[in-house]
DNA sequence: TGTTGAGTTCAACGTCCGTTGAATTCCAGA
DNA sequence: TCTGGAATTCAACGGACGTTGAACTCAACA
């Protein structure tokens, strides 16, 4: 019964022109290169607003980063279907994703996560409980190589990001998706299913 | 003839001490995260010394990455030998590298490359022009696919370094060298002598 | 012994940062 | 019409940063 009075809408764009401008700002220069002054100017924004909206930098990191990306989404896609295209299915999605607004997001977690503490736990344990494991669940795997399985794939997937989207050395950067998936496909689908050494004793 | 007079030795030490806490810091945090005021308080010493001896902290940066990394070194121990064993020596090398004090200044190049504009210009060109094109002239391989599957090379390997010593995600980091090895050099493999896909008309 | 110059420190500069609290504007509801 | 409260701005805080220039210390040479 929410009773509420004064004035309500102002300007409703404001705030998906904030979101706008981090996106695009922790998506270049990752969470400590982008300060909130810029992201405010680029908004047209006093910084003091962006407080008022989202709270602490560490907050508005987290709104860009958290909402679009969201395993539950596309994973079921990957992992539905014939046991043999995982990798073409994998990598194919994965550069959809990049190629997305979302992959302004997952930039940002990129690069933050090179050089700051807090940023490469939230990688790390986006990775292994929300992708990782789940990865590992629905594929029926054997479940002591499964993990190193998994994590194979992780080094792959991250590299091709690094190399195609941040560093973007060529002729990679420019090469069409789908020769891209062509080209790394197999090494995913060997990583998933593929004779391994045996995982060492632990 | 350098005649020179005045204080000399004082205590050269303090110079290494400066250096390696900078590899130290540039390794952990990277180019921006670092500060020369934390690198001079863990060598014990005041900032401006740290000026005094290396410049900028673009200079010091430069002293710490450009001296410990040269592929000449290890390059021609790869590149010999049986080729379809490559991707064995690669990877195994490579490790023996991030294992090293080298390791902490690659950390270094490859945490600031992802926030920061001018490493990851250093960067591309390094893999570029040092790296990759060696490996091309070097291996007769076609010349129109060479580079293709030299920037491939550079996504595993890039991938590999990041989960395994920056994000640390297991059962990779702590697994023994040998079994990453044998688990990757096969990538690397393929992706220098085996099948890919046409490379794009361009 | 006196001078020189390298090793080293101190204090300060200007700049950018995230954040805060008070002030201002102005619509929606009473 | 009055007014509460959301939207927005302003000015300032305290802290960290890279860098600078002047000062001090003191061993080696003339």
């Amino acid at each position: 019964m929410a009773r509420r009075t004064g004035r309500r809408p102002g300007n409703p764009d404001t705030r998906e022109a904030i979101l706008a401008a981090a996106r695009q700002a922790f998506g270049e220069r990752g969470f400590d290169g982008a300060s909130i002054r810029t992201i405010a100017t680029s908004a047209g924004v006093d910084p003091a607003l962006v407080h008022h909206y989202f709270g602490t930098k560490e907050q508005l990191f987290l709104e860009i980063v958290q909402v679009p990306i969201d395993p539950r989404e596309f994973l079921p896609g990957i992992l539905a279907g014939s046991k043999d295209e995982v990798g073409v299915r994998l990598v194919r999605t994965f550069l959809g994703v990049w190629d997305s607004p979302a992959g302004t997001a997952a930039a940002a977690v990129l690069r933050s996560a090179m050089s700051n503490d807090w940023t490469v736990r939230l990688l790390r344990e986006f990775l292994t409980t929300q992708i990782l494991r789940r990865v590992v669940n629905q594929m029926d795997l054997d479940p002591v190589e499964a993990p190193h399985r998994a994590a194979l794939v992780a080094t792959q997937m991250a590299g091709l990001a690094m190399m195609r989207y941040i560093v973007k050395i060529e002729p990679l950067a420019s090469a069409p998706a789908e020769w891209v998936v062509a080209a790394v496909a197999p090494t995913i689908q060997r990583y998933f299913a593929g004779p391994l050494p045996a995982p060492p004793a632990k």
